[in-house]
DNA sequence: CTTAGCACTCAGCTTAGAAGAGTGCTACGT
DNA sequence: ACGTAGCACTCTTCTAAGCTGAGTGCTAAG
């Protein structure tokens, strides 16, 4: 039923299509194919495919264009994986060289490599701040009406600027922190609520200040280190299928829509990397789109997730070999 | 020449074509505003108005549009200032309320203000790291093989998580650096050179790290801090100007373009609040917008550049409210 | 100085027709 | 049974032409 022949098609198909967005004919095939076989063979060939729900006709005079399906099977049997050009390839080794090892810093470069190179937007969420354990929260004295209160936590770090109160001991606060420090060691940042920092305080006769606790409260909050990053939107806004104005419009108000990106982002949980094509997206907005993931896990936890979106009609060779590739240099650069 | 009656045409049209964006007709302005006068009147008014050059014809048959002079003599003379409504007003004041004192953060809130606001797409750049004047620099040690440097300057704090060298005395890291505060503090960061750090280690007797210099010459490094921050852009890209397919395209390659709405937004240097129209505007592909100008300085020295970016046809009473409000709340908070 | 009236202009919409690309089917050859 | 040539048919896209509506500029009269 899938002889051979039909896959050989399938595959040109696919490959002429992701490289001319334009649906393709059975003549045009032929011709630069060289196939051994004339147009209407391949015309008998493409209607079996479009039985076997591998091929979409946009309408009846215009060619053939793959389907989820068609995708899907080029993904996972025909594709050709492509290695990365030199440049690429150590772009991406020398990004993870350094002695940083800040994921921070690890994902703003991840993200930069990602939107440089192509057609892809890309995204990116770090990890769950409430899940990350103190490590040790300090102050560090700026000038006389300011310091920094710096927190560490294996993953992140965070620090404000804040004007130091009237009735302030500076010694006094550096040694609550450093006792305050020891006792939370390894708690996990949801695990220190207000009540938890009063308590630990009171039995340590040390005083928790309203700023502290204001700080420790915006480590908390979501939308601050764990949002949705997005880069590279006009890499994406510019590819062909967006060339009328309310596709381009549409388009704009998906990539407005963080919950939807978070969602599509998300929709693939899970270590290494992955494809999700068209319908194989949860949020429906994102069904004309396919996205290449790469999680970076430690001990089971998420730390971060990228994706790259473009539309179904995206190079899913190269984009695999890049995500693969920078799967490989964070990981080993992370665990 | 310019009498009474044409100013009061010329703001009609204004307001009309802010609030339409379709080009303003002679009969149309008659009905709507009841001046009083026929529209035969109001074409002779016109056509003077476009001979002094304050209005502008797309072509023959199609109503009057102002000229950038005409934006411009409306925003000097004609404009009725407008108060924000309550809810602005509340949000705006609000957010300087905390007792943060970081720059990157009033202005990371600044830039949620801004875009969330309107029809604007906002635009920000921070001080310019390297003339930042030291505070003091600090390592906090995180787990075993890691630990965090922070340094804090006068107007922002920044830090590194790096892998702790096999070779490295804790102890003698920790005086090297509170020596070296002692030593560099109220050096500008772009003084403080390799060479500097050097000299002083070896008077201190202390070792320099490679990563520390890492570090401090990341920190001097452009594009980090002092990178033009965009938001809103949404806002911008549904504007009606942007209807056409090519002309959306056109735009999202300005954005793109961080050099152009770099040069956007400095090109209007100093402290409080600017309006610049069209061709006012140094960059020739920013020549079909207007920007509105925030300003903050600290001692002669420019802390932050905020500018509101829409097409000519903006709401400049509107911007000019919120951009005033938004500079007298945060030079207060600063200064 | 103002206004009514009128001829003229021009973008934008609608319609019709032609061109081009592609399909599906049939009939024929190997 | 498979491959191929040929042909009628479909459907989008492009172009041209004509029409409509909004608006202008000018003239002549109040």
């Amino acid at each position: 039923m899938l002889d051979e022949r039909k896959l050989v098609v399938l595959r040109a198909i696919v490959e002429d299509y992701v490289a001319s967005a334009e649906p393709i004919g059975s003549r045009t095939l032929a011709r630069t194919h060289k196939l051994g076989v004339s147009s209407a063979t391949i015309r008998n060939e493409m209607a079996d495919l479009e039985a076997l729900g591998l091929l979409d006709k946009p309408h009846t005079s215009a060619g053939r264009v793959p389907s989820d399906a068609g995708y899907r099977l080029y993904v996972d049997r025909l594709m050709e994986p492509v290695t990365l050009d030199a440049r690429d390839f150590q772009q991406i080794q020398g990004l993870y060289l350094s002695r940083v090892r800040e994921l921070e810093y690890l994902i703003a470069q991840t993200m930069r490599l990602l939107s440089s190179s192509g057609d892809f937007m890309a995204l990116a969420v770090g990890p769950e701040m409430r899940r990350a354990s103190l490590m040790r929260i300090e102050a560090v004295p700026a000038d006389e009406g300011r310091m920094a209160l710096v927190l560490v936590t294996d993953y992140y770090v965070q620090h404000r600027m804040i004007e130091i109160p009237e009735d302030l001991d500076p010694e006094g606060l550096r040694t609550t922190l450093r006792d305050l420090s020891e006792r939370l060691r390894g708690l996990t940042v949801d695990q220190i609520t207000r009540s938890v920092l009063e308590t630990v305080a009171r039995e340590l006769n040390g005083r928790i200040y309203d700023e502290l606790v204001e700080f420790m409260q915006e480590c908390l909050t979501p939308g601050e280190g764990d949002r949705l990053r997005i880069s590279g939107t006009s890499n994406f806004l510019s590819q062909p299928e967006f060339r009328e104005a309310d596709r381009i419009r549409a388009a704009i108000q998906l990539i407005e829509q963080e919950a939807v990106l978070g969602d599509l982002l998300r929709g693939a949980p899970g270590a290494g990397v992955q494809v999700r094509i068209g319908h194989e997206n949860p949020p429906p907005p994102a069904r004309d789109l396919s996205i290449v993931t790469i999680g970076i896990e430690r001990a089971g936890q998420s730390l971060a997730r990228f994706g790259l979106v473009a539309p179904k009609r995206m190079d899913y060779a190269r984009a695999l070999a890049l995500a693969q590739q920078i799967f490989r240099a964070l990981d080993e650069a992370i665990n």
